[in-house]
Formats: structure tokens, sequence, C-alpha cells
RNA sequence: GCUUUUGUAGUUCAAUGGAUAGAAUGUCAGAUUCCGGUUCUGAUGAUGGGGGUUCGAAUCCCUUCAAAAGCACCA
């Protein structure tokens, strides 16, 4: 049983004792002890006052009283207004690093046995990925792995937008204006020889409704006649019925683009159990249709569409099948959250979609939970919101998109020219520098996207990402790999654990208490589904590292042998946890850097 | 116009309704340097405005201002 399931047991009983009155253990708020206090647990005493009718000085002291006689590892009280100091005896701390800590168990996995799926990425296919897809991908890889480590079994899944007018409006400048390219003969990847045409529609496009425009049309009308959105229509209705030369066109452009996500992907280092394609699941969702019409949730226009009317629920009436019978967007997602849960059997499902789809996914999950769908209260959207550059606004039109691609071999440029200039890895061999390059520019790139809250509005600075000083990854990169230089420079041996009959100084308390925290700091990082918050963690140790570094005296040069260990424990512990906490945001830290 | 989200030091980010709102960066001063481009210590400086609920509010409610997004038989 640990100390504060201990404190807080104990004041159920006081209470009962003392007052004669029932408290619940949830309503009992512990809390570290601030450092101008002192003691290491704090309990808020205001929530007991009703219970014992006391003032909240008094009834401090009397829980610390009784805390005092019955929780043996509690040495000393002091009251402060309305909170009690308790402080814990150094046996206690000490017990917990040696045993509990260094235990291999510590931070390993415990299978909850439940099940959950995270989809991400969901990438449209005609056009390449852009920083905003980053955030997403990292996003939704780091909670997957939050997830695991938290204990559940996880399914990535990529629901792929493969269809529609717009791979069409690439396939047709492409037939127009391609005179045959290809990613071979261009050398270019085929996401981007793709997005290429995709570029070229649009400018061709335009011209067309200027051109319409000078010959008195309004650009209403403009848009809708231009002959190349009306071949662009064509071309969606005749994949529609299966022309085999349109689907031809379109399997080998949409592999262009797949091969190039690939390279993408594994650059981001993310993956994917699975495959879901939109040209797979578009005609999903009407037996979900049907169903809804005979349950009496939805209803029938005259024109024959279907529609749900969500007003009571202060949204409005949406549409959920047209009047010609076809789907619209949330008709197959309504038809792909069943398949996802028939195909899985998932107890959750989390949506990592930005911000602009909120309106969506809030009617997506009313109407499944109006259908009476069991799994429809696991359903989750994780929004999140933009990313803005120093320089403003990403603007598609304005081409100030920054491309994935270009943003990560930027990264790993800037990371090789950062190291070279300390000329500190000369005896690395290129395929070890290029790995260090690589890990560090990504990490950088990683940290500095996940440390914010997701639906906060993300503002990337490049230069500061990467910066070796301050809150960034490759601070806590090179943390580590100082502690992997210091363990290997005094010939660190692992198997000797129990040091016992120690005095711990002030900060390495602090680093025991901030190294216990492991374990439940990536449960509520995972339950919250925020990597934020795993991540402000892991920066908290390395900081309170280097003070705990700094403070102590050389722990090479020391001749206690058993405090040399104890230390050197701490160190490698601490090593340790970095390491697997950073990878869970996707990101490796090195050995040596 | 309606709805939603976000407003915290100069800037970028934190803070399960709990104590004097923490970091980073920037600036100034000092200390240390076990293998570290260091690191550490101190100083500086913020809850958009106005009400309310509460023993206690950055956090909950109302209102106002600002920014962003959404409001298609598009996805």
């Amino acid at each position: 049983m640990n100390i504060d399931k201990k404190i807080t047991t104990a004041v159920v009983n006081a209470v009962k004792e003392l007052y004669q009155q029932e408290i619940f253990e949830n309503q009992l708020n512990l809390q570290e002890t601030r450092p101008e206090f002192e003691g290491q647990i704090t309990l808020v005493v205001f929530p007991v006052v009703r219970f014992s009718k006391k003032t909240p000085e008094d009834t401090a002291k009397d829980l610390g009283e009784y805390i005092l006689k019955n929780v043996q590892e509690v040495t000393k009280y002091n009251v402060v207004k309305g909170f009690l100091n308790l402080s814990i005896s150094e046996t206690y701390w000490l017990n917990l690093f040696n045993v509990e800590l260094l235990n291999s168990n510590f931070a390993a996995v415990k299978p909850n046995g439940k099940k959950v799926m995270v989809e991400y990425s969901s990438p449209n296919t005609n056009k390449p990925l852009h920083l905003g897809h980053v955030r997403n991908n990292l996003l939704g890889y780091a909670v997957a792995e939050l997830l695991k480590a938290d204990g559940f079994e996880v399914f990535k899944v990529n629901l792929v937008n493969d269809r529609g007018i717009h791979i069409c409006k690439s396939m047709l400048a492409w037939q127009l204006y391609g005179n045959n390219e290809t990613p071979q003969s261009t050398g270019l990847k085929g996401d981007h020889l793709v997005g290429k045409y995709y570029v070229i529609f649009d400018k061709e496009y335009k011209k067309e409704i200027e051109t319409l425009v000078a010959q008195g049309q309004s650009e209403e009308e403009a848009k809708k006649n231009a002959p190349l959105i009306k071949q662009a229509q064509q071309m969606l209705l005749q994949w529609e019925e299966g022309n085999a030369e349109v689907i031809s066109l379109w399997q080998k452009m949409n592999a262009w683009v797949y091969e190039g996500f690939g390279v993408t992907y594994k650059k981001l280092g993310v993956d994917f159990d699975k495959y879901y394609y939109e040209s797979n699941t578009y005609l999903l969702g009407k037996d979900i249709v049907e169903e809804g019409l005979a349950k009496g949730v939805f209803f029938k226009k005259e024109d024959g569409s279907v529609w749900i009317d969500l007003t009571e629920d202060g949204l409005d009436q949406k549409l959920v099948l047209r009047a010609d019978g076809t789907s619209v967007y949330i008709t197959q997602d309504l038809g792909t959250a069943q398949m996802k849960f028939d195909d899985f059997g998932m107890e959750q499902s989390i949506y990592v979609v930005g911000n602009e789809q909120d309106y969506h996914f809030k009617v997506l999950f009313l109407i499944l939970n109006k259908l009476g769908k069991s799994w429809a209260d696991g359903l989750h959207h994780l929004s999140y919101g933009m990313v803005d550059l120093p320089s403003g606004k990403m603007k598609s039109r304005e081409g100030t998109v920054v491309d994935a691609d270009d943003l990560i071999d930027e990264m790993i440029a800037s990371a090789k020219q950062k190291t070279e200039e300390l000329g500190k890895i000369t005896d690395f061999s290129e395929q070890e520098k290029n790995d260090l390059y690589y890990n560090i520019g990504l990490g950088a790139l990683k940290y500095f996207l996940l440390k914010v809250e997701p639906k906060k509005r993300l503002l990337f600075d490049p230069n500061e990402s990467i910066d070796f000083q301050g809150h960034t990854g490759p601070f806590i990169q090179y943390t580590h790999a100082r502690i992997k230089s210091l363990l290997s420079k005094a010939n660190y041996q692992s198997d000797v654990k129990s040091v016992d009959g120690i005095v711990l100084s002030e900060t390495e308390l602090a680093m025991i208490m901030l190294l216990a925290k492991y374990p439940s700091e990536i449960s509520a990082a995972a339950k919250s589904h925020s990597p934020a918050s795993l991540a402000n963690y892991l920066y908290e140790i390395a900081k309170m590292f280097n003070k705990f570094y700094h403070e102590v005296p050389p722990i090479v040069k020391e001749e206690d042998e058993k405090i040399k260990q104890h230390r050197l424990n701490i160190c490698k512990l601490t090593a340790d946890l970095l390491k697997k906490g950073m990878l869970i945001l996707g990101i490796v830290v090195p050995e040596r850097m």
C-alpha cells in the first residue's frame, strides 16, 4: 500500500472516530507540499471541516495527531491555515527508491484488458502532407503509444480519403497537361507530383473563371460553368460508374501518392495497423440510415431526403442521406464507425482530427448515441488547433504552406550544422552521424509540437525548437546523453541495488519523489489523451536532474562506495525513464551526442 | 448574425476549484564546471475588462472585448 493510500485511509478512520461521521476517500485532496513549507505531503483540510464542525486549523491538528499515531511513516506534521503538511520518514523514501523504483517492473506495462482505436493522419490523396498534418500524425502516434504504455491494446488506423472531386482535379490536370510525367521521369516524389497537378488545375480553372467573368458571367456562374470543373465532375461520375480508363488512371496516381506518403510516414516514425479507404467506405452507412428510420430517430422529407432533428440538443437539423439516395460525409462516417467497431470490438475509439470539424463529430457521436449504439459512449474526438508560423498563417493559396518533407529535411540539416560546429562526435561513423542528426532534428520537431496542449493553437518556431537549452527536445536528449556518459565513466554496475543507511539531500529526495510519479503521470496523460503533460513531466525530470547533478559533490570522485552507488542509481533511473518516456512521444534519445 | 474554442510575464508554454500563479526565453548580477555545446542561484515581469458562485477562482456561471474556426444535399 502506498503512502497516499495509507494517509487517506487514516483520515477516513479519523473522521469516523473523532467526529462520528463518514467521509469518502474521493472527497479528500492530497498534494505535494510546496517547497517553502516543511514536509512532503499535504492534506487540504477544508473538505473535512464540514464534518468536524471546527475551524480548519483545529481540524488539521486533530487529523495531524491521529495520522502521527496511526501511520508509521509519518514523523512530523505542521499546520498552515487549512493545510496539514506531513513529513514522511527518510526510511520510507529510501525504501521506495531501492525496492520499488529500481525494480525492473517499476515502469513496466500492466495490461488492463481494454481495447482502444486511434484513427489519425487520414490524408487526402491529392497533395503532399504539410505542417498541419505533421501535428496530426505526431499527436495520433503519441496518444496511441501513451495508451499502450497505460496498458491498453491499441489499434492505429488511417482512413485515407482517396476518392472524390479533389483527386479527379489532379487526375484531369495530369491528363491534360502532364505529358505522361511520372515520379521516375521527373525525379519527384509521387505525392509531390500529384500535388503539382492539383495546383495546375487550380491555376487553369481560375483562368477560365476570369475569362467567363470577362464575358459577362457572374463569378458564381463562372465557377459552375468553367469547362474544367465540368470535366472534373464528369470524371467523378465516370469513376463512380467504374469506367476502366478513369479507374486505371486513379489507381496509378494514387499508387504514386502512397509511395510518397510511405516515405514521409517512415521519416516521421509513425505507423498503422490498418488502412481504411474511403473508396471502400463511401457507400456505407445506408443501412444505418434505414435502421434510424425504423427506430424513428431519422425522418424522411417529401423529396425523399433523410434528416435528423437535433434542435432539442441545441444543434440543427442535419441531412444524413440525399434525396437521390446517395451518401453524404456523415452517412459514410456512420457506416465506417460501425465497421470499425465490427472489425475490432474496442471499448474506446479516438479520432484525431483538426478542430474545424468539432461540429461534425459532435453531430456524429450524438446520432450514434441516439441510435442506441452501445459503443457510442466510447467515441472521442481528439481535436487539435491549427499550426501557425512566426511568419504568419499558413495559406495554401498564398504558397505559405510548409511542406512536411521539406520541413523534416531542414530540421535534420539544422541538427547536422549545430552538431558539426561543436565537433564532439568526430569518431562516429557516417551512419552513426546521420542517425544522430536525424534523431536530434526529429526530436526537436516532435517535442516542440507535442509539448503544447492539443486543443490550443500552436506557434511553431523551428529555430527555437532545436535549441539545446530551454524547454526543448534536444535539451532532454542532451541531459540523457550526459548521464550515459557519466555512467560509463563511473563504470556503473546496475546489479548493486540496495543501498541503505543514507542521508538524502533535499534535491535527492525531490528527485526520488519526482521519479516515483512516473506511472501515475503516464496514466494521467493517457486518460486525458495528452502527450503534452507527459512532455512537460519529462522536462521537469531533466531540469531537476541538472540541479541535483550540480548540487551534489562530484559523483565519480565520491569515495564512499555506498553513496556513490546510490547516486549513480538515481542517475541510471533518470536516464531510463527519460528514454522510455521520450520514446512514447516518438523521440529517440541518443547515447551520445 | 448564430455556435464553438482560445485569451496568463515583452515572447513561447504550465498550473486535478486550494497556500505567495510555475517554467522557458529575454535582460541584469553572481556561483559552479565530474566529459559537455554547459549547468546552477538570484533579480525582473502576467491571469483581456466587469460582475457572480465558493471558506477558497486562471479554472465554474453571466456579461463584455479580442483572436481563430464552424454554420453546404463538400469532405
